[in-house]
DNA sequence: GACATAGTGCAATCCGGTTGCATTTTCGGA
DNA sequence: TCCGAAAATGCAACCGGATTGCACTATGTC
């Protein structure tokens, strides 16, 4: 298990327990590659409790090894955050597919600066493109199916 | 009552029954001038049932009266659009206050161009900073509260 | 190895969103 | 003005994600 012991790693670098929950949620994120939330960690990881994987990602976040993006369907979802990025969260846009609802992250760009009114105090911004994925895109494309996109709940698959 | 015969003008404008519920709603959102949420409309017109508020909130999205915005706390928050703009939503971004909760429109600036994987169709687009607005973060500048923003939930009052 | 502390699992609760259904309102036509 | 179809409303109930309390277990320290 390298994934796993390479969590270990970082669960022990960022300052926290390293116990077995942690690892598995953060190796878990990590494998995925994109943002997963928690009701999809919880069915990747059967294993875990899902008050624990929730928990588990409370503490993750708290360290500064992910960071969370909230989906137009309300559901946060957890991204690992890069060694060099660590508790820099919120440095690039993010990709929502309306469709199967996977999100992906746009890590190559940067955020753009937005003017606030004076005296209001900036924390984070969150930058949240929503659409079909390309995947998606082309099934739709065949099965003609031009409908209500943006009402649409999340539906299927992938959270 | 003259907001509320303009709400109504404003619903027969768009095509949909002007029914009581639906330009109190309306009229209560034009009020505010900010993006309330369901929660928050519900509480604001206790003589209607949530789930009229609910439905009303459909309806009138549906009609291009109104966009929603989901805010960092999974709350989606509704906003008039104004007659111009109507049907265009996502097309500025919005500020959240992660202390009180209040979200205002940052309308006089325009969405940044993001690019997406080749072969993603764009929907639309959600731009949301958030942080201190001007009352809360002088509050927090005299009580010297430099707490745990980002994590804390939307505490108090409006939402 | 024993202890204090932190983490985990389970059950239960909270809350926003959503649906089904019976009743009421709206609106166009008689 | 009245009537009936269609749409809207209120109520109760349900769903699913988030969150908490509490007893039990694992972790790390001495």
């Amino acid at each position: 298990m390298t994934k796993g012991t390479q969590a270990v790693d970082l669960l022990d670098d960022a300052g926290i327990r390293p116990t077995k929950a942690r690892a598995l949620v953060l190796a878990a994120i990590m494998e995925a590659g994109r943002p997963l939330s928690h009701p999809a960690l919880a069915a990747l990881l059967p294993e875990l409790d899902r008050v624990t994987v929730f928990r588990s990602l409370k503490a993750l976040k708290a360290s500064g090894l992910l960071h969370g993006i909230q989906g137009l369907d309300g559901l946060l979802r957890y991204v690992a955050n890069p060694a060099s990025r660590k508790g820099c969260p919120g440095k690039h846009p993010h990709f929502l597919c309306l469709e199967c609802g996977a999100m992906t992250c746009l890590p190559e760009q940067r955020m753009p600066h937005v003017r606030v009114p004076e005296g209001s105090e900036v924390v984070g911004k969150q930058f949240l493109v929503y659409g079909l994925c390309p995947l998606c895109s082309a099934k739709n494309q065949k099965s003609g199916n031009p409908a209500d996109l943006a009402t649409r709940k999340s539906a299927s698959a992938e959270k």
